[in-house]
DNA sequence: CCGATTTCGTAGATCGGTCTATTTTTTTGT
DNA sequence: ACAAAAAAATAGACCGATCTACGAAATCGG
């Protein structure tokens, strides 16, 4: 029981009396053991209190471990997927690791995921939208990734994604039979909506001007952009209203949505005067102080499905797959119709 | 570049024309190097694109990983910690990585700790409050730890918390202020407050218990018990209410306290009727619409000091060490004077 | 009952680094 | 210019598991 660890596989063979290759072979429940001398090794495994060396694993193939990489963990929306990836990975050997990119640019992501593959993790979901699809084809050849939220079908690793445009297209509906026109689309920055990178912000924003267009409003498509935090959505919604204020803001997510209630209020209107639309459904929209309608995807869901992708991956398929979720609008008391003195 | 993985140090060595022993000296800036070698060396690592393979150094006694238990991510308070930890690892070699425990028994707790440790990470703060401290002790023996949250010294790890005493102090003085004497403490499981076990939720009732016994309010002393999330809390709140409404609700945390207010929306009544106070100061409390009075108590902080003692430790640190984060109230709306027809 | 199979068990190479001990090269002092 | 000292570079053991190849024991079939 000295600093440096506990029980070596060594000790455990020389306590039971077998060698390496025996209690190697037990505790990976290999073939070629007899109960005999399983009983032996499981009796000297329990009294050295024996755990196998994840590391020294590692070097030779597996690590039974799987990597999470999250921008920030603030966003109670990743809460979501790491509570649904944990739970399926319950009663499995496998162990989950988050590793938290600090920032939001792409390099962080990039650090953050290559961190994970430098620990030989076994599997790894990524979320950052700024990394490339190619830099993520390249990882996918070292070991199997699920790529979260982004759309499109990648080669060589799987998807896992809400339908973003069904999504965006219930919430312009939803704002269009309350009467609204003038609605604002409250997004992040240009690089994580580029066009065609099937980013979800980038989806949700091209389906915006779309159905804007459709429905005649084409001249009211007003795209406001902001950070990654309620603050900055704060800051620069409170900077919108100073220059006009629409009748609703559609937001990229409820974070976004939160920093916009923050600044309609410390600007002196409510709800009543401009409705306010999250996306992603967060535990607090529902909370009836704040009750922001939101499209709900299951963040629980999406971690489900993406560990069992990979968990696929790992059990040797090797086409690549995808799984959507469906979306679902939660209509709560932030949209309101719009008042008919204030319709233009 | 295969399947399995980059360049080694060997194909390193032989593209610079060295020995292994040589690239290693040169990635770990070892004495004994000519700049010349340093120079070959390091192009061929370049041109390679070659990373060091973590769990190969493990083996030999670092992984430049730090690893934080987290009884679940969901809770926002953690977020802040990791926020904070992760700050302070930037621009170090060190990767922080976060064990996820899926529940709050303890022995989610000591499976996700074993998992850290089992990956040989080189340091570990702990969050789970039911782990023992024994059992802490025990770990500590192999590795260096930091647990946050609990009180009182320990032998051969160190502490980061919050002077929940003190804080506990400037809520009940606040509400005994606005003339509160009906005060129910909302807190966790009798597990989680376990007298003399230095729990942040543990001090926090003891604080209350004595506060209230101080003032004369020993009558009034009401405690209630609540699992861990905001939707526990609202349902016990609710079942609290059914039977007696208090003036006062001092919630364990903000999370519980959210699901109070939920609670008390759902009854029918606002905060007019029934105030409340959190602990923690998590960002949503600090909203408009919610306006929660919370104990601040800076979770960055925690994490940045948290790891200064990791970083301390393995740099050969033996003697144990502590460091307490100063709490302070934050008033908001969700506290009200008691209604002059409800003074009892 | 004896050769052929199957089952059980082990030896030893291997993964990719670190690090000590040792050798080779360079620098230094006189 | 040459021995002593310092600096640079390397060989090879080592960490703790996995896994292939092979030997020994048990079982089988006729």
């Amino acid at each position: 029981m000295s600093k440096s660890g506990g029980a070596t596989i060594e000790d455990v063979a020389r306590e039971a009396g077998v060698s390496r290759a025996a209690v190697s072979k037990v505790i990976r429940n290999a073939y070629g053991v007899s109960p005999a001398m399983r009983d032996r090794v499981n009796a000297a495994i329990k009294m050295l209190d024996y755990r196998p060396s994840v590391a020294a694993r590692a070097m030779r193939g597996v690590s039974f471990t799987l990597g999470i990489e999250l921008p920030g963990i603030s966003n109670p929306f990743f809460s979501k997927i790491v509570a649904g990836a944990t739970r399926a990975l319950q009663h499995t050997q496998y162990q989950l690791i988050i590793a938290p990119a600090t920032g939001d640019d792409s390099d962080e992501g990039v650090r953050a995921l290559g961190a994970l593959a430098d620990r030989q993790v076994d599997g790894i979901i990524a979320i950052s939208p700024l990394v490339t699809s190619e830099w993520l084809e390249n990882l996918s050849r070292k070991v199997p990734v699920v790529m979260l939220g982004r759309h499109g079908d990648a080669h060589s690793y799987d998807s896992v994604f809400g339908d973003d445009a069904e999504g965006t297209r219930l919430v312009m509906e939803h704002l269009f039979h309350l009467r609204h026109r003038r609605i604002v689309h409250l997004t992040r920055s240009e690089e994580v909506t580029r066009p065609g990178s099937g980013n979800p912000h980038a989806v949700r924003l091209e389906q915006y001007v779309a159905r804007m267009r459709e429905a005649g409003f084409g001249d009211d498509i007003r795209v406001a952009r902001t950070g990654l935090t309620e603050e900055s959505a704060r800051l620069d919604t409170l900077a919108l209203l100073d220059q006009e204020v629409p009748t609703a803001i559609f937001a990229g997510n409820d974070d976004l949505a939160l920093g916009a209630l923050r600044a309609i209020d410390e600007f002196g209107l409510t709800s009543a005067d401009v409705s306010v639309v999250g996306y992603d459904d967060i535990d607090i929209a529902s909370h009836p102080a704040v009750s922001l309608t939101s499209v709900n995807q299951s963040g629980e869901a999406m971690g489900e499905q993406a560990i069992r992708l990979l968990l696929e991956r790992i059990g040797g398929r090797v086409e690549s797959s995808s799984f959507r979720v469906r979306p679902e609008l939660r209509v709560r008391h932030s949209t309101r119709p719009v008042p008919t003195s204030q319709k233009s």
